[in-house]
DNA sequence: GCTTGCCTCTACAGTCGCTGTAGACTGTAT
DNA sequence: ATACAGTCTACAGCGACTGTAGAGGCAAGC
């Protein structure tokens, strides 16, 4: 059990060092031992709790999801239906997003398949962006970015 | 012709005062003329200008996009490929984005599937979170906010 | 004229989840 | 001994806004 240091730690869990960094300066992960230098120590353990957080990023998760499940993980013997309820919600939102960007990619094929070509001046896809009144893509929120 | 407020215009195209003030700061809105007090003024062209804006940003545009759009729009005798190749790049991104989620959306349902209750300690999804090896996810570039 | 109450102004800090930079120190290989 | 990669802290920046503070403007009712 030879402890590892922060770059290690960064290859075996596929996590930049300076990701790790800021996950530890907002709570993620603990404050890690340090060797005489300074230097910031880590067990395999840590590994697994920093491969933990990244498969949950890649799912999605917020980071305050991430947070609720790290601390569900540290008392086994809960019931784990607040697990699945947040589980439940990440594939409610994944669902949500999807619908838009569904709405989305009609909007613009539409749009484009209008094209045909010409100036700028009667472009049918600039007119589309312009005039916008039965789109619907309107009826939903904001976007969040791409 | 009369001119109309900050306020006025908000209404109208549906943007927040604030973001309007925060586009013209970005050089989206050019500068508009003031009021002897200092307040801005606008005219119904800004209204046009303004709601494309919005709609180009419904339709995930980015601000860069969006700038080289109105740049555009204001040579209409220029062929209008440029145009079109800027929808496609965003209708490519829409779909790149869209196979990311799909694949989010099976993956978060197999894990909410294997879930038969029961303790943190056994949980699948957390075994799922925990054990991505096989996941298809993992072959994707780091996912972007939901 | 005066008050009420909303509108507008500027300037700057905060959001999220990091990434990048600067400048100094540490550890290891040759 | 030297070179070079790794590590340290602290802070600024990203995009696309949003929120805040504190001040001044404007129209309507009294």
């Amino acid at each position: 059990m030879k402890p590892m240091t922060i770059g290690r730690l960064s290859n075996s869990a596929k996590v930049k060092v300076t990701t790790i960094r800021y996950y530890e300066s907002i709570g993620l992960m603990g404050t890690p031992d340090r060797s005489a230098s300074g230097q910031r120590l880590y067990a395999s353990a840590d590994v697994e709790r920093l491969s933990f957080v990244r498969h949950a990023r890649e799912l999605g998760f917020s980071m305050d999801a991430i947070k609720d499940l790290i601390g569900l993980q540290t008392e086994p013997d809960q019931d784990c239906s607040a697990v699945d309820t947040i589980a439940q919600k990440q594939l409610a939102e994944v669902q949500k997003r999807l619908a838009q960007l569904e709405a989305l990619e009609r909007e613009l094929k539409r749009m484009i398949e209008n094209c045909r070509g010409g100036k700028v001046g009667g472009c049918q896809v600039m007119a589309a962006i312009n005039d916008h009144s039965e789109c619907e893509t309107d009826k939903h929120e904001r976007l969040k970015p791409l």
